[in-house]
DNA sequence: ATAATAAAAGATAGTCATATCTTTTATTAT
DNA sequence: ATAATAAAAGATATGACTATCTTTTATTAT
């Protein structure tokens, strides 16, 4: 449901929330190498994060990425919106065009349900909501699929 | 979340379902044509549910696709499986290699409510299902996003 | 048997998300 | 000012899904 990239994006951010700071920025080469990301691919996605305000960085010698109080409260819906773009959560579940209350689709109301509810649970989770579940980190931050 | 491919495979069954029998079996040419599909790609869809047992095929003159009695039954989750397997279903939404009521990742409960209500719906729904819920057959058929 | 029909199978092309590398720009410390 | 650092930007490559075309195989009607 999430791209890759998109996963990319939110376990780099959630990193930065739990490892860095304004006084200890951490770089692109650090994240990939702690994340076990492609490391350009990473800077990519680092990059539009931070045009977004998603994040912000800091260019130059102790330069890096870092969260601002504000972009610890961020929802994960804003990042998926800013990487994936929203489609998911308001187009048809069988690809109908015109799909809605008035003229829904065979399973319209029924996946409606499913649909609204995840975009609630993205709606109400925070970076830092994800950081305080971390009892471990690094089993968060190792654990991922590579393909 | 469900491919294009999956969705033009549903579609066709779908349309299947209600214009076609054994005595009345419809063409590759002629799905393509009504549902406005890609006549070549359509087919190759269409052959991969033959395999699979989803729909049945005749070959030769008057040949064509229909659905016996046993496959306008079939569940959606099926077609799923065949187009675009089950992954959504069974894996992490945040890509977490081992995610597990042991070792949950910081959405997982959360997450599974909604994976499994979906799973559930495509479970509990068949082809016929779908095909009683159209009200004007054409609406359903015609109104599908192109792109 | 033969010709016509239509699905099955194989080969090829396009597009988009994913991924990587190189060059440029901005910042900081000296 | 200068050199070092690190992000930003641009160009390119790869792979999977989407799409199309051509050839082959199977079936039916004559």
């Amino acid at each position: 449901m999430l791209s890759k990239s998109c996963i990319y994006a939110l376990r780099s951010i959630v990193f930065l929330a739990y490892n860095a700071s304004f006084d200890s920025k951490i770089g692109i080469k650090k994240i990939a190498e702690e994340l076990d990301l492609p490391t350009h691919y990473t800077g990519k996605i680092l990059q539009q994060l931070t045009k977004n305000k998603i994040i912000q960085s800091v260019k130059g010698p102790n330069g890096g990425f870092y969260l601002n109080e504000k972009s610890q409260e961020i929802e994960l819906i804003e990042v998926i919106e800013v990487i994936d773009g929203l489609e998911f959560f308001t187009n048809c579940g069988l690809g109908l065009k015109e799909c809605s209350e008035e003229h829904p689709c065979p399973l319209h109301y029924d996946f409606k349900i499913y649909r609204d509810g995840l975009w609630n649970l993205f709606s109400s989770k925070s970076i830092l909501d994800l950081v305080s579940k971390i009892e471990d980190g690094d089993a968060f931050i190792k654990n991922f699929e590579k393909k």
